[in-house]
DNA sequence: TCCCTCCATGGAAGCGCTCTCAAGCCTATC
DNA sequence: GATAGGCTTGAGAGCGCTTCCATGGAGGGA
């Protein structure tokens, strides 16, 4: 089962140095001694044990997904999945392995950062939307390890992949106004995140454009939930507003029933946009208008960015220059707000 | 940053061997000396270095979950997620590390085959949801890597942890014969997925029980996805239901937009159980009845039989006796049959 | 023909840790 | 006071691989 380049370098009738070569492809062996060894590797069944080479490399070929507890509960969103997806999927083509990390309340997170950080079998990692408060962040560049962020943020150390909030928010809302609607509430979601800021801002700065209210009362703080939605969306009902842009999908379906709760019509009474264009935007009824984001891409590319990150490393001795990846976003038109 | 055994041993004044002892909490070291030691690990910011650690004991630490191609595409569904979510608990709370490998369309499956389980990084790993036909299986028997599949499986080697699928199959049944409906449809799932074919078998049983029709016509199967649902619904309206059941609730919200399609109304017309409980069972409307699995509790089982799997083989020189758990399923009456 | 260079290969020293074995010391027992 | 036994500790041999360095042989230029 398991051997050993030892035992293939016997059978083949040459030296370790010689098959350790074979297997990572080094230029100078010949031809025909190639062809020995790979036949005695293929007839011994042998492949490299990959602990005792990341011990001699220092290498791993394991990324980490951490997804601190911020935003754990949030996992059940078919934002995470899909996110995750997108990251398996670049890291099956680029031969790494990964290795999730869910912190969750029943263990210590002192002890959670400990373990991921300082484990030694990451060679970087991926902070899925770690928040702002988060003592993840200055934790890894404590530590110095190389991790891309999902999500924007503040420190311009900080290598992350983010789609264009501000941008989203924007289109959402400027569809709303094009459609008439002047008294346009908002559902965010927790200030402390900055998708959340983003979306914001985005909407902020399009009510201002067009001098519309933007009042206090017409803002309610969610948290990303389908409850928290609801809630908000409860509070929002007082302020009589016609329309409402809700900064995630889920919170737009919590905010779709509390509408029907208190016996109003979507989009008759109140018009409705969504955030993300996860897959239940498609079943409430009316179907959502929402803002696609490009979710598996950002697993993806958080991948491919922290991969460059660990060669860049390695190739320079410190890090390269930080990189950065904003996607853009796109408008989804569907039954929630009205005929366009 | 990353200091070794050797300097701490050199700045508590002791050998390598007494560290170690101090770090693995071997009984034979004298209060004082692991003190000295302790103090000296602390000061240095000294951690294992896992790598070298597993090389020696031949043990990472580390388990895999592997998500065959056949059900990749219900990754996005609300089950895997928190199956996953129990798995990575189970594996905070018990030390591991849980490397996740969805096999994807764009990889060799060979190649994935061989990068899991012979990589030499894994303890052992979690088999999710393989159907019969996968390779994975036998792959795993042939490699001798101690895993655990999520789903029974005939093969009476294959440790597993499932739900009881057919019991909630037919409690979901009955519930609809209690309401006094007699043509009763069902959609199902892959034929060679063990819970497609559990779920079936329990409302084949209840069905013949009392006598009532389960003809060909009545049966459609889906591919437990919400598009597999409504297209399933769709062929069986033909056949003039009073009742379905589905054998997941994506497929159960499918059905439910096909059944509305047709201006038929819930549960008026057309009564509708579905299997999972997942959250969008609460989304829909009517909100579903359904077959509420205790799905993170399956990942942590899984986890937790896995982890046993490995020590008794440790111990043992080889595999114990074969380990399964089947798990209660609940019957949750909501809306979408009508009053109880 | 001789010397230098280049290429293919082998030898051996680690990577950082665990764990067996042996040695040293101390206490208890007779 | 001598011996046996127990408790601590240190030395050193790996775990399986990579990789630097040295070696030997072949080929080319003068």
């Amino acid at each position: 089962m398991s051997r050993t380049l030892d035992e293939v370098a016997k059978s083949a009738g040459v030296s370790r140095s010689t098959v350790s070569r074979v297997i990572n492809d080094h230029p100078s062996v010949s031809d025909e001694t190639r062809a020995k060894v790979q036949a005695a590797i293929e007839q011994c069944g042998y492949r490299p044990n990959a602990v005792a080479r990341s011990l001699a490399t220092n290498r791993t070929n394991i990324l980490g997904m951490v997804v601190p507890e911020s935003v754990t509960k949030l996992f059940t969103d078919p934002y995470f999945p899909l996110m995750l997806r997108g990251a398996t999927e670049a890291c099956n083509r680029r031969g790494y392995h990964l290795i999730l990390s869910l912190f969750t309340a029943s263990v210590e997170s002192s002890i959670m950062h400990d373990r991921i950080a300082r484990s030694g079998y990451l060679d970087g990692l991926i902070a899925a939307n770690a928040s702002l408060d988060d003592k993840l962040i200055p934790g890894l560049f404590a530590e110095g390890i190389p991790f891309v962020n999902i999500g924007r943020h503040p420190d311009d150390r900080v290598n992350y992949v983010d789609v264009d909030n501000r941008g989203g928010a924007r289109m959402a809302t400027e569809h709303l106004v094009r459609l008439g609607h002047k008294r346009i509430a908002m559902i965010g979601g927790p200030a402390d995140m900055t998708p959340a800021q983003d979306r914001l801002d985005g909407y902020l700065e399009v009510m201002s454009t067009h001098r519309l209210p933007a009042s206090k009362g017409l803002i309610a703080e969610g948290d990303f939930t389908e409850a928290g939605g609801r809630a908000a969306m409860l509070e929002l009902l007082a302020e009589n507003p016609t329309a409402v842009f809700a900064a995630s999908d889920s919170m737009a379906v919590g905010a779709v029933k509390a509408i029907r709760a208190q016996g109003l019509r979507i989009p008759d009474d109140v018009a409705i946009v969504g955030f993300d264009d996860i897959p239940s935007a498609r079943t409430v009824d009316p179907e959502l208008t929402t803002i696609r984001q490009p979710i598996e891409r950002i697993g993806q590319l958080a991948v491919e960015m922290l991969i460059n990150v660990i060669d860049g490393k390695a190739a320079e001795g410190n890090m390269a220059a930080t990189q950065r990846f904003v996607l853009p976003t796109e408008l989804i038109v569907r039954g929630s707000c009205g005929s366009s």
